[in-house]
DNA sequence: CAGTGGTCTAGACCACGCG
DNA sequence: GCGTGGTCTAGACCACTGT
């Protein structure tokens, strides 16, 4: 067989090769090393495979996908990023405990959050107004200070229990559309996509603070309750800030969890300047 | 030098062959592909690329460092999973706004942390002693209900100020050493990687409490005031779990940062189930 | 020792972006 | 059309883990 018949269409020796076992294609689907890192997800995610257990070796692998090694290899790098297995040299790579990752997405957003909770997201839109960025403001944005901004104050609720108070400031360009927006009862992320604006990344900054008289009231707890507060700036492909972000959680209803596998920390603890 | 002399030492087919360009060595120190990354994040970090900049195509690099492409893609692969480039077929990489990142280490040791700060680390010894696992301690290591487990608090300070509290439970054979252990000056962590005891990953849970009268105390916050609570179960390389702790941060002076880029989060948020 | 994964090479075809 | 990165192959040496 020449695999070439299969991946590359390229010179036909005859008929009758033999084809890929298991039920690897070649038809301008996905590459082989991520149909092979798929199809593995889903046997451990399936339970074939047990924490702890031993992974078959790279040599059974290649000839079971009758693939070459570093097709393999690329599929299982592309586990142990995500966690899902855990390698040491001399030894097959052990299958880790199912590791925690939600797609970025429904970090960001609160109602695609809920949903994959099953649960039923609201808003209830307590403020919505154009301010001016003061100078922290218009830092974190990338603003000059003075600059127009949009300024949203929404609470949060699954099955209508409120879990979070969120204030938002966006841009002009981006919180211009909010005006023609259903606030309460879409999810503003996915508006925005659809209007082809999207978050790329973003960074977060986790604290607890005790909850102000305000807060308290909506979110329905005692006044100097623990909050959980995400303040978050999201940026879009480009690196342009897209939002600033102040969430405030009921930390008896709501927690956050990461995942440290690698070498490099996703999570990192910073100390705040002492006030002088 | 043929690369060969360097790195096989096998057939030389003849002298006088080009050596190896720029600083990489091959003596038995770090892989090549890991050479060229740090070489690269630390061109990054240095600024001598700028955010939004191309790096050089994998041909140039290629041909700069004296390798075959398949490293050069190794390295870069690191930097994307790192977050620091960015690429997209047919174009080469971009280089993306300086992402924070601590060792793994530098997030498990308090006192490896402190010291990346400038600050002297200290601790003092709460209690130590021998209990027995109850059922949630038990499920959490692993372990059996009502097996002996050494638990361990201590507050932690940097330059003499109180900045956490931390409830330690380690499995027998780990918690065993601690009674031969310098508890006060040296980190745990690092005497216990100097006896082959080494984390490899860990999950971290993040919530807010109000502090208990104790904690308050030690801590030398007011009683109530929101303290910033992290949950960790870290594990070995072979995927048992090395302890389980309990940190309590003076909200006031530390926080947490994630980083958010790729398609999956490294940080998940969850619900946390009402009491019935 | 044999077997495993970690590293590296050389060469190939393909899909995409740009001039 | 050309250069780019994405994918894949075949083969090699090495370091480590088990027996």
């Amino acid at each position: 067989m020449d695999k070439s018949v299969l991946r590359r269409g390229s010179v036909v020796p005859c008929g009758s090769g033999h084809h890929r076992p298991l039920s690897l294609v070649r038809a301008g689907s996905a590459p082989l090393h991520r149909q092979i890192s798929d199809a593995l997800r889903l046997a451990m995610e399936a339970g074939r495979w047990q924490p702890g257990d031993l992974l078959p070796s790279e040599a059974e692998l290649r000839s079971r996908y009758g693939v070459s090694r570093g097709t393999i290899r690329q599929a299982l790098a592309t586990l142990r990023a995500e966690g899902a297995i855990h390698g040491s040299r001399g030894r097959p790579a052990v299958v880790r405990a199912p590791s925690l990752s939600q797609p970025f997405n429904e970090l960001l957003s609160f109602s695609a959050w809920a949903r994959s909770l099953g649960r039923s997201p609201s808003a209830r839109v307590v403020g919505l107004e154009e301010r001016r960025a003061d100078s922290t403001m218009a830092a974190a944005l990338g603003l000059d200070e003075g600059s127009p901004v949009i300024h949203l104050v929404r609470l949060r609720l699954a099955d209508k229990e409120p879990l979070m108070l969120e204030r938002t400031t966006f841009p002009p360009q981006v919180g211009s559309r909010l005006f023609h927006m259903d606030l309460e009862g879409h999810s503003i992320y996915e508006s925005l996509a659809a209007q082809g604006i999207v978050v790329a990344s973003a960074r977060q900054r986790i604290d607890a603070i005790g909850a102000p008289t305000t807060d308290a009231r909506l979110l329905g707890v005692a006044s100097r309750s623990p909050l959980l507060r995400v303040r978050r700036i999201a940026f879009g492909p480009d690196g342009g800030a897209l939002e600033s972000a102040d969430d405030r959680y009921r930390s008896d209803r709501v927690s956050f969890t990461v995942d440290n596998s690698a070498g490099r920390a996703p999570l990192v603890r910073g100390l705040i300047q002492a006030v002088s």
